[in-house]
DNA sequence: CGATCAATTGAGTGTGTTCAATGTCAGTGG
DNA sequence: CCACTGACATTGAACACACTCAATTGATCG
């Protein structure tokens, strides 16, 4: 498995304002032995769909910290599927307080939302080192029949994104503030995550409280007073640095079960 | 113009419980002449895309008001196009407070947000006698090669519903009461709603004040003063019976502007 | 090690909620 | 036509949750 790494203007990211578009392209793996190829295909639906998919991308892009995978304004050329990192989706603001509209992991797809327009209307920024694949919508029609299946298939993404973004606006208005962190740390535990040396109660939260905070509709403080409020319900056994939380699942699962009841 | 009407199981409605499914079938007026011609074809972008939708559906679909367009639970079969009328689509939830995830009118394209799955995640409910067109999917999908540009329409259909949601997400979030009804009546504007004799300032709310406070994030109480102090702002000229508000146009669109500024 | 930004903590405030009472409308039957 | 009914809508007063603002602590990086 040969990896030629190609640089492509790359430059000393700092945290503000975010670099833009600068990033390296790198042969992608034998898909065969691609570690993310297992979620690729329960993305796609099936074998054959993510083989056509498969085939329209040959190279993988990687972004620092901060870079941007797309930027507002942007004519909209493709979507991205995480094969490693974390992406936040932002749209700006007039004000400058961004509104987060959502986190995205390993085997997520980026920029649905983005089919609709001819220009990208959020930023979508990688949140530590990033590896993506880059499909494009260009090559996504020209596949003939099978292009069918994957518009259907993208339309059953689309749809069920609907539904997720729907679900959480209700439940960002109706729960209570430490209820919101404790659904959000839930749903953490199903993403595929950093788990920093392979403990799997060990969460490295590659965001920014404050992203977290603007996500689930709540002010930092009061995030922090939650995540205070958890830890001392034993929810969260530990944190550590300013990323890493150790969580006690148990615990995390009745206290979401309870908010339900 | 044969027009031929077949009862299919009607029955007196109440409130409530709203009724399930209990619709007329009426044959389907000539679209040359069919009053939402226009609307249909910039649904679906062009006139040749809109043809091949309006060889699918030959039947228009005829609910009174608290019936079932579809209901939760059900097979997800067929998608509706609003010939005249308004659909409010809301989703169950355990405890009887049910979230109104939106309203639709003459021209909007319902059942999106089920593409993704097998059954119905929602009600759609009529709010008063509402004529739709239905397009089944199974017949989508038996069109050929248009049917790849039908389904990369619904794509970015799709697509906006998503960014429009997620606006009414931040909105509902930043805005102050006063002004999150402000906004609402704002798009009602754009919408094709019954103006109850043709006055263009007066418009008929086909949905209780329950449920645009429910859509809007608030109590019912909160959206009653709210409508008070536009009315002693000027914004609303006057409130007639229950669903009827004359609106200044004017200061209701530089009152939307203030917000953003 | 100092500079800088992120995160936390506390005290006071305010917007919208809650709860209960009152008012209004549409439908029904006398 | 009027009184009666039940649901919907409005109003008021007290409360609570999260926000605001400012100060402090804590991380990170040059």
């Amino acid at each position: 498995m040969k990896i030629t790494i190609k640089m492509k203007n790359v430059k000393k990211t700092r945290r503000h304002p975010a670099t833009t578009n600068l990033h390296m392209i790198k042969n992608r793996q034998e898909t065969d032995t691609c570690p993310t190829r297992e979620c690729c295909v329960e993305l796609w639906g099936d074998e054959e769909t993510f083989c056509h998919i498969r085939d329209l991308t040959k190279f993988e892009l990687i972004y620092k910290q901060d870079e941007f995978i797309y930027k507002t304004n942007d004519p909209v050329t493709s979507l991205y599927v995480i094969q490693s990192g974390a992406i936040k989706l932002e749209k700006e603001v007039e004000g400058g307080d961004n509104h987060i509209s959502g986190f995205y992991f390993t085997g997520d797809l980026v920029g649905l939302e983005s089919l609709g327009h001819k220009q990208y209307h959020y930023n979508a920024i990688a949140l530590n080192e990033t590896w993506v694949c880059e499909i494009r919508l260009q090559k996504l029609a020209t596949l003939g029949k099978s292009a069918l299946t994957i518009q259907q298939r993208i339309n059953t993404l689309l749809s069920r994104k609907l539904c997720e973004i729907d679900e959480h606006l209700y439940s960002t208005r109706h729960l209570h503030i430490e209820q919101r962190l404790l659904d959000f740390l839930n749903v953490l535990c199903t993403k595929n995550i950093d788990h920093a040396g392979d403990s799997p109660d060990r969460f490295v939260l590659p965001m920014a409280k404050a992203d977290i905070a603007n996500y689930l509709g709540m002010r930092p403080e009061s995030l922090s007073r939650a995540f205070r409020q958890l830890q001392s319900r034993g929810i969260i056994k530990d944190r550590l640095k300013r990323k890493t939380i150790v969580i006690n699942k148990q615990k995390l699962l009745s206290g979401v079960m309870k908010k339900s009841a």
